[in-house]
RNA sequence: GGGCAGAUAGCUCAGCCGGUUAGAGCGCUACGCUCACAUCGUAGAGGUCGGGGGUUCGAGUCCCUCUCUGCCCA
């Protein structure tokens, strides 16, 4: 083995490994598992009593690349898969991508321009082929990358948001949704993007706060020489008035309600009505109405039965409604319109005005509100079960505080506009005759009237919004609406992970599709993560060019690495920092375990796994200590990843590995391992290390798949013994195995104690590093048979010449530093270069500390509540440190009083 | 305007629904090529957990309030 780690040899052989052997499909590796000895204990049998375990990946766009985003919420999946495979779940990760209508539209009619077409000169049946051309040479570049990840994905089952399974789905849903009323065409006022030239749901439209202008405009009044003043920050959008309005609580106009004037520029008399949406406080408390331009003075419009005026174009051009600024594009119309208002002297006043311009999602482009026809679902029947399930728990939010969010968002639903003027996409199942006028929805492409047989109809030409489909992915994926095994056996799934951005668009809708289709939630838990963003904590973004490419990551440090990075030391639902040192320290930890494994392996290569099994031989204190440590960490990572609490469960290995594998027990067990206390103990150790090495390569092997895959083989290779199993990753997920042992544990602290006392006196005696010191250790009865076995071991990591063990009354040193160490008194003689005065006032320093933290603890034992209220076991932890510290601070006066001498 | 987060060591963050002397990584200081690892080792410095108030035997952890930052919704 070469003595770093080096990803790139190791990564790109495992997957197709792993993907050869059928390994990420649920039966295959269920029923390769069963083979390993140890999948019996579990009581793992055939894959049909496994308990299921499902996760749909959120598919990815398909002309999209692997972001760190992606990078962030596979690596929680695969790690949450990895690990219910290895407990024996029957695993299935749903592998796919969604066909993003826009976006994919986007990248095919930009290709074609460049090759001088347009969509509209091939024809909607040409474009829609190229695209899928497009899609066939480029759509599985972020599959690919997924791979690269480590995604143990059943690509068998890999699905697209457009293939035929899917359309189908789409296509039921939306009939059954049509027949039941549920989905309407209507003229509403939508949200539409100029430059995508389609609609755009609410939620597809972003805020963002922008400095603007707030016009006050002279209305002058009919009848008199009176005007009235408006406010406005889109002045253009005047030439579509049709009524000013007040709210009818504000006395100061209630006497002009009913009254009219003359729209400026235009002529049209508009009345002045009252609406109690109205806020008086905002600008003069009149506001001009223009129901087809503006959300909710669409509402008021309808409320009063006003006239609808479009006077903006699809194209964001005024239209001839405009009068003599038709043509113009609306921000020009602008200037012009306050030119001419202020040439006629209605112009009052301009202030400055910050206030939230909607754009569009995909490509930034400043949203209009347009009046047009367009298909709907109604929300409100579809929400209420889907509030339902939340609130009663069935559906889980991680973090719970994201249930808030989605509730209210539920709770105050809009109808959801699904029709987008796209051609890549599900077209609009709905046809209408020619003949009779007959619209109906059919599931299969309909070539006649339903109603009178004619066969001149015509399907409407819009498709559905992609999150249409991708509310259906948790069940079409798995074959509905045809009643497959997939179905009965996966679904409902287990559990969702995907980023805080996306409950309305996905998770929500998802909910009540499953809801209404399945009659079942399509998932228990909702997993929410944060964002991925930069060193100074700013989006990563491709105007700021501030993205950091997980591929180039995978290049450079290894896709175990990323990982790690990416799950460790974050909190569920939290932003994360990307942190390129941050990388670095998990490139290490992972050059770390490769280290310890090539120890272990360059010392394993006589040993006999099958010979006398670990429970029957004599082990050593050290090996109790880390079966035990090696119980608890098993435990402590399983409990994390129960919580979904994944960051945790890494921290936790990472100390274990670091702290207490490397720095401590390979370090006690090398001598051991050297021969150098017999071979009975060496074979003892070999049996604890490999034990030890295997299981907690297991332990990492959902965070880090690759290397310990690697050295799991290289194991198995170095004794020349065939693995149980083909792979780690079918092997059973390690359990506490009732090794703790807090005897053990006690006993190697007191040992690691002792040498880190004496380190640090040489230290800071300045003691050169070769050289070997005697120390003195003084010992209580119960204490010696402990400290003679820890003799040698303390000799040698702390490089000591002589190890004196004296009894409590034996005389103590005279020129030596003194320390405590889990209650031993350690000295150290350094004859010559004992500073007696610099000694006590070390001690002295120690004592007074000792004594300040006895204090704290006596003070609360002699609290009379503390005793009754706090547990028992709280009073007696408080107990024991109250002897321990006394017993400090004694052995410290002791000291200090001989020194004084 | 409403809601939700966050404010803990120089930096970036943990701290697992109240219980020892608040942890990690990076950075910093001193020392060190000891036969797994310099992508390393040893030792060390460094936080009273944003301010204030409260509940409790006990609060970084719960409640109230204020300040600042970010996000979502309107």
């Amino acid at each position: 083995m070469p003595t770093k780690y080096d990803p790139k040899q190791v990564e790109a052989s495992w997957y197709g490994y792993w993907e050869s052997h059928g390994l990420f499909r649920p039966d295959t590796a269920l029923s390769v598992r069963a083979a390993h000895p140890e999948a019996g204990a579990d009581g793992a049998g055939a894959a049909a009593d496994a308990e299921p375990f499902t996760v749909v990946i959120p598919p990815p766009n398909v002309t999209g690349s692997l972001h760190m985003g992606h990078a962030l919420n596979n690596t929680l999946q695969d790690v949450l898969v990895r690990w219910r495979r290895m407990q024996g779940r029957l695993t299935l990760w749903v592998p796919g991508t969604d066909h993003a209508g826009i976006a994919t539209q986007h990248v095919v009619e930009e290709e074609l321009a460049k090759e001088g077409y347009s969509r509209y000169s091939l024809g909607r049946e040409k474009f829609v082929q190229r695209v899928w051309a497009w899609k066939e040479k480029y759509g599985h570049i972020i599959t690919d990358q997924l791979r690269r990840l480590g995604a143990s994905c059943d690509w068998e089952r890999e699905r697209f948001t457009m293939d035929e399974g899917l359309s189908r789905a789409v296509r039921q849903v939306f009939v059954e949704l049509y027949n039941k009323g549920l989905i309407y065409q209507g003229n509403y006022i939508v949200n539409w993007c100029p430059s995508c030239a389609t609609t755009l749901s609410d939620i597809e439209v972003e805020h963002e706060e922008r400095d603007g202008k707030l016009y006050y405009i002279r209305y002058p009044l009919l009848g008199d020489d009176g005007y009235i003043v408006v406010a406005t920050t889109r002045p253009e959008t005047m030439l579509g008035d049709t009524a000013v309005a007040v709210n009818p609580d504000d006395s100061r106009y209630e006497h002009l309600i009913g009254r009219y004037v003359k729209l400026p520029l235009i002529g049209r008399e508009i009345p002045i009505i009252a609406d109690s949406w109205v806020d008086p406080e905002f600008g003069t408390g009149m506001v001009k109405v223009t129901p087809a331009h503006d959300p909710n003075d669409f509402e008021i419009g309808l409320r009063h039965d006003l006239e609808q005026v479009q006077v903006i174009g699809d194209d964001a051009r005024m239209t001839k409604e405009a009068g003599k600024y038709a043509g113009l594009d609306r921000y020009e119309a602008r200037q012009a319109v306050v030119k001419d208002l202020e040439a006629q002297g209605l112009l009052e006043k301009v202030e400055d005005h910050v206030h939230a311009v909607g754009q569009c999602y995909r490509c930034d482009t400043v949203v209009e509100p347009l009046v047009s026809k367009q298909w709907f679902v109604k929300m409100k029947p579809l929400a209420e079960p889907a509030i339902e399930v939340v609130k009663d728990g069935r559906v889980k939010f991680v973090p719970e505080r994201f249930a808030r969010n989605y509730l209210h968002w539920m709770e105050n639903i809009r109808d959801w506009c699904i029709s987008r003027q796209l051609w890549w996409g599900h077209r609009i199942p709905v046809w209408t005759c020619r003949s009779c006028g007959e619209m109906f929805a059919s599931v299969d492409d309909a070539t006649h009237c339903e109603n009178c047989g004619s066969e001149n109809i015509e399907q409407d030409p819009d498709v559905l919004d992609t999150w249409f489909s991708s509310a259906l992915w948790p069940f079409s994926t798995l074959g509905w609406p045809e009643d497959t095994e997939d179905l009965r056996t996966f679904y409902p799934t287990s559990v969702l992970v995907t980023g805080f951005d996306i409950i309305y668009f996905w998770v929500a809708r998802m909910i009540f599709m499953g809801l209404s289709f399945m009659e079942k939630e399509p998932f228990s838990h909702v997993l929410i993560h944060g964002l991925v963003r930069d060193a100074l904590g700013r989006k990563m973004s491709k105007s700021l060019g501030n993205g950091v490419d997980p591929l180039d990551v995978i290049e450079e440090f290894g896709a175990d690495a990323l990982r790690f990075t990416l799950v460790s030391g974050i909190a569920p639902g939290n932003d994360t920092r990307w942190q390129p040192e941050r990388v670095e320290a998990a490139r290490n930890f992972a050059n770390k375990i490769w280290n310890a494994s090539r120890f272990a392996l360059m010392n394993l290569g006589d040993f006999d796994p099958g010979e006398k099994p670990l429970a029957q031989r004599e082990l050593t204190v050290h090996d109790r200590w880390i079966l035990s440590r090696l119980d608890w960490t098993a435990g402590e990572v399983n409990r994390h990843l129960e919580r979904f609490d994944l960051g945790e469960g890494a921290r936790e290995l990472y100390d274990f590995v670091w702290s207490e594998l490397c720095d401590w027990y390979i370090e006690l067990v090398k001598p051991r391992l050297y021969g150098r206390d017999g071979e009975e103990s060496r074979r003892t150790a070999q049996h604890v290390l490999w034990h030890v090495l295997e299981a907690t390569l297991r332990l990492l092997h959902p965070y880090m798949p690759f290397i310990t895959e690697d050295i799991w083989q290289r194991m198995y290779k170095a004794i020349g013994a065939e693995p149980p199993v083909p792979s780690i990753m079918v092997t059973p997920w390690p359990k506490p195995a009732g090794r703790r042992d807090e005897a053990a544990e006690r006993e190697v602290e007191m040992l690691t104690e002792i040498v880190r006392a004496i380190r640090n006196i040489r230290a800071e005696q300045h003691v050169e590093p070769g050289r070997r010191i005697d120390v003195v250790v003084q010992a209580t009865p119960e204490r010696r048979a402990a400290l003679e076995a820890a003799v040698p071991h303390i000799q040698t990591l702390a490089r000591v010449e002589n190890l004196e063990i004296r009894s409590m009354d034996d005389p103590k040193p005279e020129k030596a530093i003194a320390a405590i160490a889990a209650g031993v008194p350690v000295y150290v003689p350094l004859a010559g270069l004992v500073d007696i005065e610099q000694e006590i006032a070390r001690l002295e320093k120690e004592l007074a500390e000792a004594e300040k933290q006895l204090a704290g603890v006596s003070a609360r034992l002699a609290n009379e509540n503390f005793v009754s209220k706090a547990p028992a076991s709280v009073v007696e932890r408080e107990r024991e440190k109250q002897r321990e510290l006394a017993e400090r601070a004694e052995l410290l006066r002791q000291r200090l009083a001989e020194l004084r001498e």
